[in-house]
DNA sequence: CCAATATATCCGTAATTCCGAATATACGAA
DNA sequence: TTCGTATATTCGGAATTACGGATATATTGG
């Protein structure tokens, strides 16, 4: 059930800290696999899928499987206004939210 | 109790249709006070101060009282970063949200 | 001081969101 | 087929947020 991206949806999306952490994660690294995402931010696996579930539900990121593993990254026709929000972010989201750019475990 | 302006805490703020169009109605006209919020947005006066309230102590806006009307507008020290979200966002907001430009009712 | 207007706050309730353990599913390898 | 790994989904309960009528506060004018 793919509904479009609104203002109200991507701010909802990114004002939770832990979604905000997934989609900075995925704007450095351009691809990122689920266990990295678990591995650095330390949260239960389930409770990272489930987020990671609603931001591609709003269509802000999109998987790719390759073997067991799943690659997330930011939807590449994400509209210009999303983007720019998002770079826009970044910064100050990796300065709050103590983000360090982890160094690719698996894959 | 002024917390500072996080990242996560603005998109907290412009994560919900009522807030986000009275920021986005901050952002065109310089000033608005209360009685035209409420009445651009038909919501109940005090579902309309809530929020505003909670703008406020997010430090996203300010007020000034003139006389029994309160004035707000948006915090003009507000980071680089958080008043470009705005902007940004204004655009897909408006359209989102079907704001028009009011036109100023009393002060 | 009193009335009127504009706005803020209270408060009980409804709605939404979040959590994480448990469980299900998908895939590759043996 | 079966096992092991990676990821997704389910589900019940906790926590947060939103709502709006009622009420409080602030200010001006008389």
């Amino acid at each position: 059930m793919a509904t479009t991206l609104t203002a109200t949806k991507l701010c909802k999306c990114l004002g939770d800290d832990l979604r905000l952490s997934l989609v900075c994660l995925m704007d450095v690294q351009r691809e990122i696999c689920v266990c990295d995402l678990v591995d650095a931010l330390d949260a239960p696996q389930s409770t990272i899928s489930r987020h990671l579930a609603q931001l591609r539900q709003c269509e802000l990121v999109v998987a790719r499987r390759q073997g067991t593993w799943m690659h997330y990254r930011l939807n590449p026709e994400l509209p210009e206004w999303a983007l720019t929000v998002i770079e826009t972010l970044a910064e100050p989201a990796r300065a709050q939210l103590g983000l360090r750019t982890p160094a690719p475990v698996c894959c």
